[in-house]
DNA sequence: AAACCTCACAACCGCCTTCCG
DNA sequence: TCGGAAGGCGGTTGTGAGGTT
């Protein structure tokens, strides 16, 4: 929601009955602060962040105070590392909404905008940067649905699978590190690969987020290129999410290859092998049917099995 | 051991929207 | 209708911790 809200019949400029010129303070905060400002926030309840900011005998502006208790201060605050299922859930929504930082949060239970947005910053634009393309790109995406997607649900599986004794479809993954007891569980999803392997439709799987039976197969296809020539970043290759987590999201099947962002340039078409290979700085396969070395460095694709991944992609003709 | 580098994330900034007098 | 204040949002920066050379 944007824009702000103010109680009819009061005061816009108040200080708690002083007028002072103050030297506002700024940058870390202090314990002192924080337990002021949540003292406070315990007593009075939050909002009129300035004035809260004054009668609390905060050397803060509003603003800085509103921004210390959303971000770290709030007592739901979910602590720790994403795990996959919310990284997974983060590209999805990023992938329908952009930017869009607190739309994304609210989806994701315990997490603010600012640590999603810092986590799309410094790992997915990172990415980005290592394969040489705009990380708002559509080949971007293209790159992240056909290689990242299924890595973090392989992730998810291979998590969820070591945790448990069963590999029931219902097993709750267990790599969620939330310290807290009060959240929801993360989001799950079945491993398509494993669903595909099982000749079974998958079925989806977490009290808050699933993905739907087509998605999943749409994801576990692998891309669907013609042979020849294209690509296996296709934007023919779609996957959608239904999410449940929020009945606020009524729209609860969207496509990622049918992103909002730029697709200046992008005719759907890239060249591939050496080309493709050269690109991404994946593996590509020599004339002399070699497979040249995988210089990524991020963890997140450094695994052999991506190069297998890939090896399959070629073979399989695209 | 020290210097340097990288990364994660907290915090700030500026712009925008909303609301009310 | 307009102007100002409050609050929200996305982009950017600063900084400390940990790793590497």
């Amino acid at each position: 929601m944007r824009g702000g809200t103010r109680p009819s019949g009061t005061k816009r400029v108040s200080n708690c009955g002083e007028e002072e010129s103050r030297e506002l303070r700024r940058g870390p905060w202090t314990l002192e602060e924080d337990t002021m400002l949540s003292h406070y926030i315990a007593k009075h309840g939050e909002g009129r962040w300035n004035m809260l900011a004054k009668c609390a005998g905060l050397m803060r502006t509003g603003k800085s105070c509103r921004l210390r208790w959303l971000n770290y201060l709030k007592p739901d605050i979910k602590r720790g590392n994403l795990t996959p299922q919310e990284q997974l859930l983060i590209l999805d929504l990023h992938s329908k909404w952009g930017n869009r930082w607190s739309k994304i949060a609210e989806h994701l239970p315990g997490r603010t905008d600012n640590e999603i947005k810092n986590y799309w910053r410094t790992r997915v634009q990172k990415q980005a940067r290592q394969m040489n393309i705009e990380s708002n790109s559509k080949r971007f995406f293209d790159a992240v649905r056909c290689f990242w997607v299924p890595r973090l649900l392989q992730k998810m599986e291979q998590t969820s699978t070591s945790s448990s004794s069963s590999s029931s479809l219902t097993t709750q993954n267990q790599m969620d590190i939330s310290p807290s007891p009060n959240y929801p569980a993360a989001p799950m999803v079945q491993n398509p690969n494993l669903i595909s392997s099982e000749n079974s439709m998958p079925a989806v799987t977490s009290p808050n987020t699933t993905i739907s039976a087509d998605s999943m197969a749409i994801i576990s296809q692998q891309p669907q290129i013609p042979e020849n020539s294209k690509n296996p970043l296709s934007p023919s290759n779609n996957y959608s999410v239904h999410n449940n987590i929020n009945p606020i999201l009524d729209d609860n099947c969207y496509y990622v290859g049918n992103s909002n962002f730029d697709m200046e340039g992008f005719n759907g078409e890239y060249p591939i092998s050496s080309d493709m290979g050269s690109f991404y700085n994946l593996p590509s396969q020599s004339q002399e049917g070699n497979w040249t070395s995988y210089d990524m460095t991020d963890t997140l694709w450094t695994n052999l099995d991506d190069i297998w991944q890939l090896r399959d992609l070629e073979e399989m003709g695209i």
